[in-house]
DNA sequence: CTTAGAGTTCTACGAGTCGTAGAATTGGTT
DNA sequence: AACCAATTCTACGACTCGTAGAACTCTAAG
C-alpha cells in the first residue's frame, strides 16, 4: 500500500469529510476558506493542482471518479476508518513476530483505549 | 517517523537479526551469501552501499554506531518489535476517528490474534 | 452548426528520497 | 614512511510529490 505525501493526504481528508463526494466545483469552494496548515501561508491552491493528485490517488486506487457526469465526481474507496486499519494491519504483517508486536503495541495505548479494545473484543 | 525503502528495510532487518551489531567486516560475509529477493539477480551489494544506508538510517534515528572502535558497530536503536509497535500506532494516531479505526482493525485480525490480544489486556 | 467557457487531461519542473557505488580520505600497523 | 582496510564524500539515475500552466474536450448557448 502506498504511503501518501501531505497533499494527498490532505486531499483525502477533504474526500472523507464530504462523502457525497466533490467535483472541480466544489473545490474551488473548499480551496478558498480551507484552513492552511501554516496558518499565514497565504496562497490558496490552483485547482488544476488537486486535480492532478486526484488522479495520482485514483492510480494508488484510494479515490474513485465517475466518469460519466460532466462535472466528473470524486469519493474515498474506503472510509478513513478502514483504510487506516488496513494500514496497521499491512504494518503489523511487515514483522515476522506479530505477539511481540502486539505486546508493544497494547503496552502502549491509553488506558481508555485499551477499554474499548476489551470491550471490541468481547469475552471468550 | 519515516517510510523505509526496500534496501533500507532489508539492511534493518539484518541488523535485527544480529542484535551483536554488524560491521564493514561482518557485511561482507553477509552479502556473499544473503538470500536476494528475486532468487536469481546474482551480483551482491557493493559493502559501501549498505555503508551508505546505515549512515540514512543513522540519520533517521534507526541505528546507531560505536565510532571508538575501529571497524564501526552499527546496531539498531530499537527492537523490530518496539519499532512495529510505534508505528502502528502512529498509524493508528493519524486518523481523528480512533474508536472507529480500532474497531475494523479488531474486526479484521485473526482469531488466533484476538485470542492473543484478550491475554495481553487482562480482564478489569 | 459554431463557439466560448467550464472542466479535464497532459506535460513539466524542481525538490527530495533511495539504490547504487566509485573516489577520496583517514587511521592504525609494520 | 607507506600500505591497506575502513570510512566518508560525492554523484547519478530513477522515482515520487507538490505545483501548475498549456492544451484539449465537451456541452450549452447563439
Amino acid at each position: 500500500m502506498a504511503t501518501l505525501g501531505d497533499l494527498e493526504r490532505a486531499v483525502m481528508d477533504l474526500l472523507w469529510e464530504h462523502p457525497e463526494a466533490i467535483t472541480a466545483n466544489t473545490l474551488r469552494d473548499l480551496l478558498s476558506q480551507r484552513p492552511s496548515a501554516t496558518e499565514a501561508d497565504s496562497r490558496p491552491l490552483a485547482v488544476t493542482t488537486v486535480l492532478t493528485v486526484l488522479s495520482r490517488l485514483e492510480k494508488k486506487g484510494l479515490v474513485e471518479r465517475e466518469r460519466a457526469t460532466r462535472p466528473h465526481r470524486y469519493r474515498a474507496v474506503t472510509s478513513r476508518a478502514d483504510h487506516t486499519a488496513e494500514l496497521m494491519l499491512e504494518v503489523l504483517g511487515s514483522a515476522p513476530d506479530r505477539e511481540a508486536v502486539l505486546a508493544r503495541f497494547i503496552g502502549t495505548v491509553s488506558e481508555g483505549e485499551a477499554e474499548t479494545l476489551r470491550k471490541l473484543l468481547g469475552r471468550d
